[in-house]
DNA sequence: GTGAAAGCGCTAACAA
DNA sequence: TTGTTAGCGCTTTCAC
């Protein structure tokens, strides 16, 4: 039988609890309590105790801890790409709300790629986080093949809203929709069109459905104008160029998402368009640019914070429960009116002038 | 003596290596061996284990192995702000890395506070992170007294470049602010004001050194104008309106951070002057939006791409290697010539026309 | 090629 | 109030 050494601050790996229970002269047990305060230890041992965990940099060993009580006080957290503004936000939220209760993030991206997600998700649950919050790369959720069975308590954030396997939360994006483009019309647009990177998601499809219940509304028999670009900043930029080529093109541009304003806004730069006296825009989330460079972009944007801290709560609202009805939480959006959107008065008058 | 049940696919608790084993007929440890192909396995056994697995929805536990073997496979990342674009890319070129050799990241934020940083660290250590990858919040790190001993494999990124204690790589910030001083004073300009969050962190200083070298090189005689804000947009934006409502303006500004940058524009977007004829910007860091909006925002900025995966590579040769040097990388910026930086002539002029 | 069993560092039940 | 000890789920000698 070989005698274990007992490990000191120097030396190459950590010390253990066993460590610190022989410098204290006490057993693991009480050394343990020490630590978790979860039975009472007399004042004398607790004093020795924490002597010996200064002396020796003892840090408990969160994977030992886990392993014995099964959770590991980490939390997943899955977005599509780290690159959008959005979905940093929502990591940054997660990250707070998790410091201050004493968990971790662990955070991957899908890259919007449901195989990917799958299998970044499988080695979340490798690691036995105790639940999952994530923006799916789609709107059917866990339907690929290789998708890991058995997942821990999980919210779906911002997409695959109807899920009803799930906890989620997500915004209204049908009145997002709505509401932009009456914003549009109420400043006197008649031909606004619609900007949106694909089909491929329903908080996109809910936007367009929002917009042209809106252009239905009016009574001016007004026609909906819908461009699909690509999910890349880029192709939205090419679709709105091609847009406003046309001999046709349209006094106002809504942007559907992030990139799709981005792109919208490289699109407008590009045209020799003065912006936003012949040509408004309509955003989509918020960022700080937004309310730099004049002219300052009017968007919709999503509650990204009530967004984050309102997944937050419905996680550990089931990780605490048992047995909880499947929760589904619609926020709603913001508009934000600056100065890319305007009447389209002085656009209308360069027309008058040369007919 | 209780007898332990076997857990399947649809128990309460994920199914465990023992539970494979039983299913199979076979042995925990043939189990392993077929999951981590360590030693070799029959072809019949590791065909049992392998369905054995696939019915049960088996995934290996991984804090129980990372106990076992004394390492996670896991990375602690430690970034002052989320908030911060360039942080964030950070984070995602990290995620990239790590997904592409089964790792994990863990990301904290420290929010620039170095107490903040030593009690998330402190956790990530009991997490037993096999390695960490931090911005430190000031240029001492690891001099707060709560610091945790015994850091595992660390290197320093952005900040703090010149601590021996530990691997580092940084932009070369002299040679930034020299050569968008530089820059500046090619196109003309004679009154070129600095812009600094504070003078907190030697990047900053670095910066503002290698400014003052270009000025100092000049054969005009020119003074250098500082200016400091606040490391919050707000506090730079106040800073810049402050300077340009002063009686001597400045023609260019030269904002060393990506704070700065945004707090410049909107500091002259708020002015009357007009962007960029009466007022010069050149920026830090690189964005989307820097190319969206007129005029396209010039800017010295990090080659955060490399920072990342140099970074990245340090922090594994230092895992794999033992007794190694330390390791100091400097990477160069990059000069983007846009808009908003251009030859002071239009201002020139406005000025004659009212002497 | 495979099984039995020890043990990674911790917590909790049971005794004392 | 404290010590002892049996595992948490996995990997890895050591036998066979």
């Amino acid at each position: 039988m070989t005698v274990k050494p007992t490990r000191t601050a120097g030396s190459q790996r950590p010390p253990t609890i066993r460590d610190v229970a022989i410098r204290a002269g006490v057993s693991t047990g009480t050394v343990s309590s020490v630590i978790t305060g979860l039975r009472p230890v007399a004042e004398d041992s607790r004093r020795l105790v924490h002597a010996a965990i200064d002396e020796l940099g003892f840090k408990a060993n969160y994977m030992a801890s886990s392993l014995r009580l099964g959770k590991s006080r980490t939390i997943g957290v899955v977005v599509p790409n780290l690159a959008n503004e959005f979905y940093a936000s929502l990591v940054r939220h997660y990250e707070k709300e998790a410091a201050q209760i004493g968990y971790e993030v662990l955070v991957v991206a899908s890259g919007e790629d449901p195989d990917t997600e799958a299998k970044r998700i499988g080695s979340l649950i490798a690691r036995r986080v105790d639940g999952l919050l994530v923006v799916p790369a789609d709107d059917d959720f866990g339907s690929v093949a290789a998708f890991p069975q058995n997942l821990p308590p999980t919210v779906l954030v911002d997409r695959n809203f109807g899920n009803p396997r799930f906890d989620a939360v997500a915004s209204d994006n049908f009145g997002a929709g709505k509401a932009g483009c009456e914003l549009l019309l109420q400043l006197g647009h008649r031909e606004i069109t619609l900007l949106t990177p694909g089909l491929f998601n329903a908080n996109v499809r809910e936007r367009i459905e929002g917009y042209r219940a809106a252009i239905r509304a009016t009574e001016g028999g007004l026609r909906d104008r819908v461009v699909i670009g690509t999910r890349t900043i880029d192709g939205c930029r090419a679709a709105v160029e091609q847009e406003l080529h046309r001999p046709d093109p349209p006094t106002a541009i809504f942007a559907t998402t992030y990139f799709a304003t981005i792109g919208a806004v490289k699109a407008i730069s590009s045209t020799g368009l003065r912006f936003p006296e012949e040509i408004s825009l309509l955003g989509f989330e918020h960022s700080e640019w937004m309310t730099a460079i004049r002219p300052y972009i009017s968007a919709i944007s999503q509650a990204f914070d009530q967004l984050a801290t309102e997944s937050w709560r419905l996680l550990f609202r089931r990780i605490g429960g048992v047995k909880l009805e499947v929760a589904h939480v619609r926020l709603p959006c913001l508009v934000n009116i600056r100065e890319s959107a305007r009447s389209p008065s002085a656009r209308e008058k360069t027309h008058d002038k040369m007919p």
